[in-house]
DNA sequence: ATGGCCTGATCTTCAGGA
C-alpha cells in the first residue's frame, strides 16, 4: 500500500496537478492539508472518477484537511476530540479514518506565527490535544499513523540554515517537545529518503528562490506505531512535485508499506 | 532543469503562510 501526505496549498488551485500526481504515483491513501475550500467546493466528484473516496473537514479559505483513499474509507472522525479553539472557533485541522486496514490521521498543526503570539500558545495546546487523541491507537495492535504538516522541524538540520531561525517558530524546544510527546505515546517517525541533496526537505518558500536554492524545511512528517513502522518498505519526499509553475510550496511525503510482512 | 510568491476573499488590497 502506498500512503502519502501533501499540503497542497489550495486543492482548487492544485486540482490538475493533484489528479495527475495520484495517477502517476499510484497512491492508495493521501492525507491532504490546506484544502482552502468549503466542504461543498471539495472536488469529490473528480476524485471519485479516479476511484478515490473522500472524507473532508473544511470550512473555507483557511486550513482544511482531507483523506482520499482507493482502498476503503471507514469510521471517519472529523476534527480533533477536545481540540482547542482559536479566536472562538474550532478550525478544520484534523480528520481520521480507517483505510485498507490502517487507521490514519491527516493533520495540519497551527503555524504559531511568532513565539510571543497567541497562535503559538494555541499551537502547543493543539499538540496536547493531538497526543491525547492518538494515545490509545498508538498503543494498539492495528497499524496506525499520523501524517501531515506538523509545522515543526524536528532537528536543527531540518532547516536550511538554523542561524536564521533565532526567535522563530518551528524550531523552539517546546514545539520539538511536542513531537517527543508523540513518541512517548508510542509513535516513531518514518524518515523519508531525499531524492536530491542530503536532507529530505518538504517545504520551500515561494519567495527568494527558495526551491532553486534549496532553502527548505522538513516539517511534513509521518509518525506511526510499531505495527505501522515495521511494515514500511520505503519512504521518500517527492520533490519533483515541487517543480515548475503551479506547484504547492510543499512536496508530498510518500510511504510504501508491506502490510502482510 | 528548478527561477526574484501564492491563494482566496474582505476582491485591485489584504491576511496568512513558515
Amino acid at each position: 500500500m502506498r500512503i502519502a501526505t501533501w499540503n497542497v496549498n489550495s486543492i482548487t488551485a492544485r486540482l490538475p496537478r493533484l489528479l495527475a500526481w495520484l495517477e502517476n504515483t499510484g497512491t492508495d491513501v493521501l492525507c491532504i492539508q490546506e484544502t482552502k475550500c468549503t466542504a461543498e467546493q471539495f472536488p469529490a466528484d473528480e476524485l471519485r472518477e479516479l476511484g478515490y473516496e473522500s472524507a473532508v473537514n473544511a470550512t473555507g479559505r483557511w486550513n482544511g484537511v482531507a483523506l482520499v483513499s482507493r482502498v476503503g474509507l471507514e469510521d471517519v472522525v472529523s476534527g480533533l476530540p477536545e481540540g482547542p479553539e482559536y479566536e472562538g472557533a474550532v478550525e478544520p485541522r484534523a480528520i481520521s479514518a480507517t483505510c485498507g486496514g490502517v487507521r490514519v490521521w491527516s493533520v495540519y498543526v497551527p503555524n504559531g506565527r511568532e513565539p510571543a503570539h497567541a497562535h503559538y500558545a494555541y499551537k502547543l495546546e493543539w499538540f496536547k490535544a493531538l497526543r491525547a487523541a492518538v494515545a490509545d491507537d498508538a498503543a494498539g495492535a492495528q497499524p496506525f499513523a499520523v501524517l501531515g504538516d506538523f509545522n515543526v522541524a524536528p532537528t536543527d538540520t531540518d532547516v536550511w540554515d538554523i542561524s536564521l531561525f533565532a526567535d522563530s517558530t518551528h524550531v523552539t524546544p517546546a514545539e520539538r517537545a511536542a513531537l517527543v510527546a508523540l513518541e512517548e505515546a508510542g509513535l516513531s517517525e518514518v524518515m523519508p529518503r531525499a531524492l536530491k541533496y542530503d536532507v529530505p526537505f518538504t517545504f520551500w518558500d515561494y519567495r527568494n528562490l527558495g526551491f532553486p536554492k534549496n532553502r527548505g524545511m522538513r516539517i511534513d512528517l509521518v509518525y506511526g506505531n510499531t505495527p505501522f513502522t515495521k511494515s514500511v518498505r520505503d519512504a521518500y519526499v517527492d520533490r519533483e512535485a515541487r517543480k515548475g509553475k503551479g506547484a504547492s510550496d510543499h512536496a508530498p511525503v510518500v510511504v510504501d508499506l508491506d502490510l502482510d510482512v
